[in-house]
DNA sequence: CTGAAAGCGCTTACAG
DNA sequence: CTGAAAGCGCTTACAG
């Protein structure tokens, strides 16, 4: 026996195509006892709604908008390149991604871009946003038009964003916390932390958990205050360099965001790649390249392509009022050694 | 401008919808030059077909069907699990998943249930396969009858399968010798190693990979001779407990397949759990608390949801002769902590 | 509050 | 080798 259809339960309730279709899609209009006999024709036929079919009849099209600060930061480029390739995955699908860089640490930017988006034409935005009053107002803007926001990679939780894409960032940092100190067991020493900036949620919560389990579980090894080298290799390199030329003592580093070219630059330069314990974020081409060279000694990331193909499901889930699959939706933090570079 | 549909073609084409058809599905059949101009059509108009529609009018159903060994292994259960859940979520989009559990390491068993898979409702098959010749055979038999194969977390690469669901079993042995390795950092000592069995090609190329890191970059941990606990508890239990009992130096233990429970009753009994380091496999609930509570240093695992998720779309793509995105079918290692639990 | 009819973008016998 | 027409399972104006 074939799958139940629209045409089954309608002559099952004895009832009409649209009277059906306004119960299965709660359109109202119809009288209690209608929607009883149609619910009790649905259950008997075990009726389960073809989605395929009602894409075509709907015309539906979903026009979803990514904004991603892209500018010389590779993880940021990464995931909007994979953005732009899921775009043409899925246009087969009848979604249309719209990909729009915008400017790093500009926030006002940022909110002026998400207040210009045209109501009419946008079904979802996900956005990597930075935690400012503007930008969340703009997002609660937004969702109180009822287009759906989702968060990337750095969460606003006190916003009106639907949903967060992106890995528990405390438990990223508190992992690189426990690598580290299981990697320098038996030593003592101090610890370097370089941040992209501390105004950046995820880098504040990856600091955090960080710090906490070296305080706690490992007290022979003393973090120094942060450097923030705003997520690019020039300042980072410099900073760090200075860092290291004034404490000889420093055997581990821990570096939470971007630049880690110049991070590179300015070990190499040392001679203090193998001698320091690194670990650090996202797994782009230079940072693999130290972790094969033994200058990194562990890379935390987070799947560019995993982040935008559940950006683009959850924000189809939430268009279409369906339920979210927690465990798909989850993004890992992923630990690479050496040995299980993909 | 909306997008391109088949009466667009057709009418630019000056040919028929069934013409267009032809075409678009290489039915064969057109003459060389009316295929020219259907495929001049397409370029101009950026034909994208409509996935959806095609599905509706073809009346196309996927029926595959997934073969797992669930004995008493937690983790086969949780595959089989995924693969249910599965199979209700995509009876909307029109494809069922029949669960087979199968007895473990009964080869005979496995090959008669693949050669008698009815191949007129069968569209593929996603198997938890043994290196055996039988099996090997009867994967070939299926795919000479044009129905695709995925081999499930174990491969078979000699066989016709089309494709291999699941990690790099080596790399991921690499993985737990790198570990163990910085884990043990100074300290010198032998290594038991348990596996479930050594006629399994996933067992015996994690065995292979830790062995290689071991030898070769931490000499002064010495690995005893594999012991096999069939994946069953109580003999991994049995054996684990007196190998522990005769060698006293034992500072760590990689547990390769399953049976952790008993592994964690055998290291508690004697207050082992914390003098020796220890790296398992799979994710489970008691292997979840082990490593919560110290018995356990890390585990890697495969994740049985994307496994599940990427042997349908595997199968899926398969059957429509749709390209494979290799970045999202990609099974990583997880490496967990006890920080980055999820 | 309800229904008859047309249409979404494809595919499929069937006829020529 | 090619085409006209019906149909897949839904939704949507429109009419009543």
């Amino acid at each position: 026996m074939a799958r139940a259809t629209v045409h089954d339960l309608a002559s099952a309730a004895g009832v009409s195509l649209a009277t059906i279709d306004r119960v299965l899609n709660h359109r109202g209009g119809v009288r209690p006892a209608t929607i009883e006999k149609v619910e009790q024709a649905m259950a008997k036929l075990n009726y389960r709604r073809d989605m395929a079919a009602a894409m075509l009849a709907k015309q539906q099209e979903y026009r979803f908008v990514f904004l991603v600060p892209v500018g010389v930061n590779t993880f940021m480029r990464n995931l909007a390149g994979e953005a732009i390739r899921l775009s043409e995955l899925s246009a087969a699908e009848r979604v249309s991604i719209r990909v729009i860089e915008i400017p790093p640490f500009d926030d006002d930017r940022l909110a002026e871009i998400l207040n210009g988006l045209d109501a009419g034409t946008t079904s979802g935005v996900a956005v990597v946003a930075t935690e400012n009053a503007q930008v969340r107002q703009a997002i609660d803007r937004l969702a109180g038009r009822g287009i759906p926001v989702v968060t990337l990679v750095s969460d606003v939780p006190s916003s009106r964003r639907a949903h967060f894409v992106g890995i528990d960032n405390s438990a990223a940092g508190r992992t690189a916390g426990s690598l580290m100190g299981r990697f320098l067991t038996g030593r003592k020493g101090r610890i370097a932390v370089l941040a992209g900036s501390m105004l950046l949620r995820d880098h504040v919560e990856r600091h955090f958990g960080f710090e906490r389990v070296l305080r706690t579980e490992y007290p022979d090894l003393v973090t120094l205050p942060v450097i923030e080298g705003r997520d690019n290799g020039a300042i980072a390199q410099d900073l760090l360099g200075k860092l290291l030329d004034q404490n000889d003592d420093i055997i581990g580093l821990y570096s939470i965001g971007g630049g880690n070219r110049g991070v590179i630059a300015a070990l190499k330069q040392r001679n203090a790649g193998t001698r320091i314990c690194v670990i650090a974020h996202e797994l782009t081409a230079h940072c693999r390249e130290a972790l094969v060279d033994g200058t990194f000694d562990a890379i935390l990331n987070q799947d560019p392509g995993h982040e935008a193909r559940s950006a683009m499901r959850v924000l189809r889930a939430l268009t279409d009022g369906q339920p979210i699959d927690p465990g798909q939706e989850r993004i890992r933090i992923d630990i690479y050694l050496r040995d299980n570079l993909p």
